[in-house]
DNA sequence: CGACACACCTGGATGC
DNA sequence: TGCATCCAGGTGTGTC
């Protein structure tokens, strides 16, 4: 589900819930999501103040003294702030029970995503080799021409490498390829300096418009507030092969490769 | 190292 | 109505 205006705005919904409160409890009703719960985790939890509440790339850190909670929603994973006692719902898989009477609940039906720790002072494996934030300041046309020359990838699952660039998932590399005029199956390493300038210049703006819409609602993104993400309706390319482009009219096609679909615009990306 | 297929898992849509 | 099949916002792992 989540790529990065959804982790964000999922992040900018539960933050004023969260900080400044105690944790008092942690409930995990299954072992394991990806992988497992780390058994320590209620113990280094347990009346812990949450201090910030920050995201790396799709990745959410909830802060306390002793490290940081690492929350992955993978493909289906949602958080809600909800009154300690409100009955459970399929998948609500992790409560984090707070003193104040609110809990943190994760709902994840597909169970891809994760509840890790990562201990004050390190950087746990999964941040480790992850490339720029594109709406940091060091994200920009320039990188992605270096790291792509030699590269005979398509263009678009350069872009959804999360070593690259961070946050960029199948809605957003769509969309942003489209901006940018570029045909999603060139490959990356064929692209001019030029051309990425622009489509770092396409990511960035499509992220931020998409943050500020809420996020992409496609089947069920909610919003920790509950309401949906507004961005799904002014998708260009995104889920709308056969249907015509909004800038020329004409019939969008889909990338004939096998794994995720890509829907682009014949005539408007080359 | 890079490219690619596959794995994990459930639920919704589709087609017979 | 029931059942099989395919597809889905992610990403680590294994193979070549």
């Amino acid at each position: 589900m989540p790529e990065l205006p959804e982790v964000e705005t999922t992040r900018r919904g539960i933050a004023p819930h969260l900080v400044g409160q105690r944790i008092e409890r942690l409930v995990a009703r299954i072992p394991a999501l990806r992988w497992p719960i780390p058994p320590s985790l209620a113990r280094a939890l347990r009346g812990r103040e949450v201090h910030e509440v920050e995201r790396r790339a799709k990745y959410l850190l909830l802060h306390v003294d002793p490290g940081a909670v690492l929350l992955h929603l993978g493909m289906s994973g949602s958080l809600q702030v909800l009154p300690r006692g409100t009955p459970l719902r399929a998948h609500d898989h992790v409560d984090f029970e707070l003193v104040n009477g609110q809990l943190l609940r994760f709902n994840d039906p597909r169970r891809f995503g994760c509840v890790l720790w990562q201990r004050r002072g390190t950087t746990h494996e999964l941040l480790s080799n992850l490339g720029p934030e594109p709406l940091g300041a060091s994200f920009d046309g320039e990188h992605l021409f270096r790291a792509s020359r030699g590269r005979s990838a398509p263009v678009k699952h350069f872009l959804m490498d999360q070593r690259i660039v961070v946050g960029v998932g199948n809605i957003y590399a769509a969309e942003a390829l489209f901006a940018a005029g570029i045909h999603p199956k060139r490959a990356a390493g064929r692209i001019t300096l030029a051309r990425y300038e622009r489509l770092a210049t396409e990511i960035r703006r499509v992220l931020e418009y998409a943050i500020s819409r809420g996020g992409t609602t496609l089947r069920d993104f909610l919003a920790p507030d509950g309401a949906p993400g507004y961005f799904e309706q002014e998708l260009f390319v995104y889920d709308r092969a056969g249907e015509p482009c909004r800038v020329c009219g004409t019939a969008l096609r889909l990338a004939d490769w096998g794994q995720r679909q890509t829907a682009y615009c014949p005539r408007c990306q080359r």
